[in-house]
DNA sequence: TACCGGTACCTAGTTCTACTATGTAGTGGT
DNA sequence: ACCACTACATAGTAGAACTAGGTACCGGTA
């Protein structure tokens, strides 16, 4: 992966997960398959699952294993309500930034 | 600062102040002003600095110290050739995952 | 039977970047 | 003599993604 891409994705890859999860409960090989099919081909698993343990540590997730037809029992997540909280301080912080750095364009600097 | 804000600045910090340095030299305590002019209000002059370094360090900006009127002197940053390749690629990493992004919050995810 | 690919999860150690906290200096005003 | 503002610098810490593995379950096939 670019270095550029591995240090932007710091802080915002949280958020994506947390979008991806709104509405529709997921597990972890299921999401890296989601993110890689979204354009983000070389995002590496262990990542993913760092992070999950992370944001359920942190609880923002709620988590129920369910067997699977393919392998090894699956982790579902679910967004909780402090999940959704949290992702909305995410979208009011990544506008911001956006804002910011979308005014820095259209300056042509 | 946010804890969010304080990652997501990670990788978009450097683009933001090649960015700002484009058609303008600068000097490090300018360049801190001017971040916080621009709503980043809470930017660690230390953090500037050790960004500066680093970016002189990877051959992406020139330096020139000249004296001032109210200080020790200062240490002017220009953007060379190098930094504009860098800042170029800069603009595309963000808008790919910036893009990525948009989309998710889009899709009401 | 033995192997292999796909599914599925997990983690120790490394690297990179922003922050905290603090230090050093020059200048002008009171 | 002191203080505020200007100006630069850095050692140590925290957090997040990556590298580079490992474990385990299942079906197909040689």
């Amino acid at each position: 992966m670019g270095k550029q891409m591995t240090e932007m994705l710091k802080g915002t890859l949280e958020g994506i997960v947390l979008a991806l999860l709104t509405g529709k409960a997921a597990y972890g090989y299921e999401i890296t398959t989601l993110l890689r099919e979204q354009g983000f081909t070389e995002i590496a698993e262990g990542t993913v699952y760092a992070l999950l343990v992370r944001i359920e540590q942190k609880g923002l997730v709620d988590v129920e294993k369910r067997p699977s037809e393919k392998g090894p029992p699956r982790k579902v997540y679910t967004l909780n309500t402090q999940g959704e909280k949290e992702l909305n301080e995410f979208w009011n912080t990544w506008s911001f930034l956006s804002g910011r750095i979308e005014e820095l364009r259209k300056e042509g600097k």
